[in-house]
DNA sequence: TCAAACCCTTCCATTTATGTGAAGGTCAAG
DNA sequence: CTTGACCTTCACATAAATGGAAGGGTTTGA
């Protein structure tokens, strides 16, 4: 598929496709008349660039990590040096830490707007107290 | 505490203090001298910010949110407008994928390492086949 | 007492990372 | 032969953070 296609199924704009090829992270094949082509795997990919950028993680990173995987099976496995694979299990350590840290203050967050709810409630008198739960 | 010694015991500097005070993140209150006087409390908050900054939110939003799960008890429950209920909602759901988006990551990543160890056993012999698991 | 170390504000410049806009040209299909 | 999608390239935008200088007050300890 080509780059606009591309976009439009990953909710991203050609551009940022360009721009992620630019940064070594979404490289394309090309056709003949030299414009990008994709393949279906290239969807998810997006999306884990995009879900690993929103989660803080720089490009540097996401470039090691990605092509380990995005592979199905282990196949690529051999291609790892000692430098990536001490990379990864500290990118693992450190995700670890970060869903730590957001589960915990996921948690308040959600804890802070049940103690809303429940004060809310209190102060209108004894309607709705479990309405729109979670 | 003055600045010096938050800085020191939550691993930033004095700058980046003052940067966070002057983008309405961290204020602290003043003595006399006009020094910033940060109490105990301040370090919890600090280590907050950066997770959440490393986390990808914006300042925008841990403007939004950090009074929210800062205090212990749902003491400041009151001062919410519902825009900024409308926001905790959105985030705490925003947190929530994020995480999930975060474990399955982690989880390929600890995957991949597995396999390479394995693969490296194989490769070498019958040794140390389950060394250093998590 | 006096110097070093710390603190203050303000201003301005720079860096790094992520991302966007737009100009100018090519390709392909109706 | 026009329209829309694609190409490259250069410039610009935004957020977070850092650095430094100017110019001046405070604390601390020798």
């Amino acid at each position: 598929m080509r780059i606009g296609q591309l976009a439009q199924r990953t909710g991203t704009s050609p551009r940022l496709l360009r721009y992620y090829e630019e940064q070594g992270l979404l490289v394309a094949e090309r056709s003949g008349n030299g414009y990008r082509d994709y393949d279906e795997r290239y969807v998810e990919r997006v999306r884990q660039i995009r879900g690993l950028l929103e989660s803080g993680l720089p490009t540097r990173v996401i470039k090691q990590i990605l092509p380990c995987i995005s592979q199905p099976g282990a196949i690529y496995v051999s291609d790892a040096t000692p430098e990536t694979i001490a990379t990864l299990e500290q990118e693992r350590d450190r995700m670890t830490e970060r869903i730590q840290f957001l589960v915990r203050n996921r948690n308040a967050i959600a804890a802070y707007l049940d103690a809303v709810r429940s004060t809310r409630s209190e102060d209108i008198g004894s309607d709705s107290v479990g309405a729109a739960a979670e």
